[in-house]
DNA sequence: GGATATAATATCGCAAAACGATATCGGGCA
DNA sequence: TGCCCGATATCGTTTTGCGATATTATATCC
């Protein structure tokens, strides 16, 4: 993947992201980040997913579906303002270094 | 400042487009950073400066102004590409997360 | 010309995050 | 019960993040 160290935050928006509009579970996560260019390993996705929860950002609960146990995540209220905050900041973002103004 | 895990990414996309403008040297950023609502300490700027150097993002040489030694970096061509790069990425993140389509 | 002031950069030491690889879990079904 | 398989969790090591502190280099003043 295109160099983490620039845009692993731009990852943890994605999750908090598509945790606002539904329910996600990992592997679903990765196939969905996988679209967007990131290939994250489970060993760099989960640990991320446990730390956003322990944050306060997402909070999960087990299902099982078709036989198998997942575990979706959701964001939290904390979540939902944290994505707010960051749209400003990738506006910002975006009028500094993409518009060129 | 604002969550770092979330935004750091951020920060050094804003000093490799400083760094093609023009020669930036570490307080100068630190101040332009700050403008921008990024509090980050030398403890973390100048490793930071140390590692885009290393990984042939940027250049950097001595220049003595007003009797004080600093060290200015530019971006090189692979920092020029890799903001290029950032900046797609940065709209794609503003199409999904961003636009609400 | 040695001491001092000051802007600027560098490092230290610890805690936390990142990561690929590997292990484990848990439910259905034969 | 044992096995398969989607899914999650952990292990061990390297790298990064960070505040606090130290060091460097130049000019100025006595």
């Amino acid at each position: 993947m295109i160099d983490r160290e620039f845009f692993l935050g731009f990852v943890k928006i994605h999750i908090l992201y598509h945790a606002i509009k539904e329910p996600i579970y990992g592997v679903e996560i990765m196939r969905e980040l996988a679209r967007h260019g990131y290939d994250l390993s489970p060993g760099t996705l989960y640990p991320t997913l446990h730390r956003m929860e322990r944050d306060g950002y997402l909070v999960s609960r087990r299902e099982v579906v078709e036989g198998k146990a997942r575990k979706y995540y959701r964001a939290t209220d904390v979540g939902v303002r944290m994505l707010e905050q960051s749209k400003k900041q990738i506006m910002e973002l975006v009028r500094e270094v993409v518009d060129e103004k």
